[in-house]
DNA sequence: TAGGTGGTTCCATTATTCGGAACTTAGTTT
DNA sequence: AAACTAAGTTCCGAATAATGGAACCACCTA
């Protein structure tokens, strides 16, 4: 099974929107998939979903296997995403300043964008073990109980927060989920105050976090990096004692990104190979 | 049939092909673009575009801030990117290998995929300095003047190869750049024969690798991985000794890309109604 | 205030998409 | 071999969505 198809479930917007849901679809599955397969899945009517796979092949964004029916993702698919990363998220600029502090601090730190009401992960500098990075980076979670969903939700307009807590359906995860709007808004108010945000194993047992939003001078979130731990290892305070090399950390970053936000036109130019 | 000179312009298919091809344009610039730019390089008219974009951007393929009317890629796409990655490159299975390989020679290794007549590198090893991934992975190249290009292509069916060749523009990058078909397919032989192609400082000056294609038990070409050096470091013959080392690799990236493609060949065992 | 530029909306026309159903393989069972 | 079955592919009239010229709005700047 698939774990998580389109997010929000009804999606509109024609035809394109079809394609991409069919897209979402393939990509769902992490592995090859057969028609049949599909559209057991599917609501699309059979000619429907036959024409919008025919279509998103022949545009290069799935592939199909012609010795085993099977669709997988495209080509053309991983050059958008390298263009996507270098371009919106804060990953190229953030990554040396990640890796100093998860250098200085010797612990795994987490950089992350908000996504309506998830949490992306979009970059992840482990201390101990080399990087390794998609291994994690693109894995999405919600917000409303991690530290690094927090500390953005936090810092978000009303209205947005608004809008996104109406759509929200809450999970215990842990028993110290705060599972419920109420106690949320309390503690998004709480770190507001505070200025970052704590993980007290509200996610999974064990695991603990401070986490701080990376905020344009106008206050606008672009995202949050965390320093993650377990409880065996470090206390609260510890992380706690740790939040003025985030809080530099992140300025550092969000200052970098308003710099980069326009420089000059050139088209992507092709360097070293092999 | 007005080509236009963008990447990967598979132009045609009704909406869903205009739709990508204005992600492709976007994707293109590499920053934050407007919709005044983007009308100036674009074929369609303003409405259209404006529709597209809208639509785009309501789907989460692409983000308009607000404050500057910039359009970025989305965060759709780099959720995706990571399905992408998992599913149809062969980095992550690759990764252990090209690891091994890296430590064990003290060079930088990279693994490339092909796509139509360019390379698209799919990961990189650098022996020397921490990984970097996205850095380099992503990245698109001509075929016919790189290791990787050449030996992929040298392995290709003859039909598709011609269908290639003949779109291909030549360029060349150096004097040794092997710049029309004739000299380019005098090469693919001497490299079927080799069972390995080298790169003589064809792309950049210096510059200079063994490429090795990865192969499937029935030849069909899954990509190629090379090992890259300087001519300040390095021989042509000194990488010749390598390539032992590369087969192998290569022979165990295929056997474990077999095995790992369809895990379960069987027929669902579920039934599907309705 | 007039002129310009970048961005957004309208709407009648037109071309595309929709999807039920029929058809074609290919694979199994009787 | 004939009879079934399931997967994949094509058809085509009806329904719908895309088109794009032009008007409109919201700013700037002179």
């Amino acid at each position: 099974m698939p774990d998580d198809l389109s997010p929000g479930g009804a999606r509109g917007d024609g035809t394109v929107g079809k394609a991409l849901d069919v897209l979402d679809q393939v990509a769902g599955y992490g592995r090859p998939v057969r028609f049949a397969e599909l559209q057991g899945t599917s609501t699309f009517p059979k000619a429907t979903l036959y024409r919008l796979l025919q279509t998103l092949t022949s545009q290069g964004m799935l592939r199909l296997d012609r010795e085993t029916g099977a669709y997988t993702l495209g080509v053309r698919l991983v050059r958008l995403a390298h263009a996507a990363w270098q371009t919106t998220s804060l990953a190229p600029v953030a990554r040396p300043h990640i890796d100093a502090l998860s250098t200085l601090l010797g612990e795994t730190v987490h950089l992350a964008q908000l996504d309506h009401a998830q949490v992306l992960y979009v970059d992840k500098r482990n201390a101990a073990v080399p990087v390794e990075m998609y291994s994690q980076a693109g894995k999405v979670g919600p917000a409303y109980c991690t530290g690094v969903g927090k500390a953005m939700l936090a810092f978000l307009p009303a209205s947005e927060l608004s809008g996104i807590l109406a759509q929200q359906s809450f999970h215990r995860f842990t028993e110290h989920t705060l599972a419920d709007p109420e106690s949320l808004c309390a503690e998004l108010a709480a770190i507001r105050a505070r200025g970052f945000a704590y993980d007290r194993e509200e996610h999974e047992p064990g695991i603990i976090c401070i986490a701080m939003p990376i905020l344009t001078e106008g206050g606008h979130v672009l995202g949050a990096l965390s320093v993650t731990a377990t409880t065996a290892r470090r206390s609260l305070d510890d992380l706690a004692s740790l939040a003025p090399a985030l809080r530099k950390t992140a300025t550092h970053i969000a200052e970098e990104t308003a710099a980069w936000r326009f420089p000059d036109r050139t088209p992507q130019p092709f360097s070293r190979t092999g």
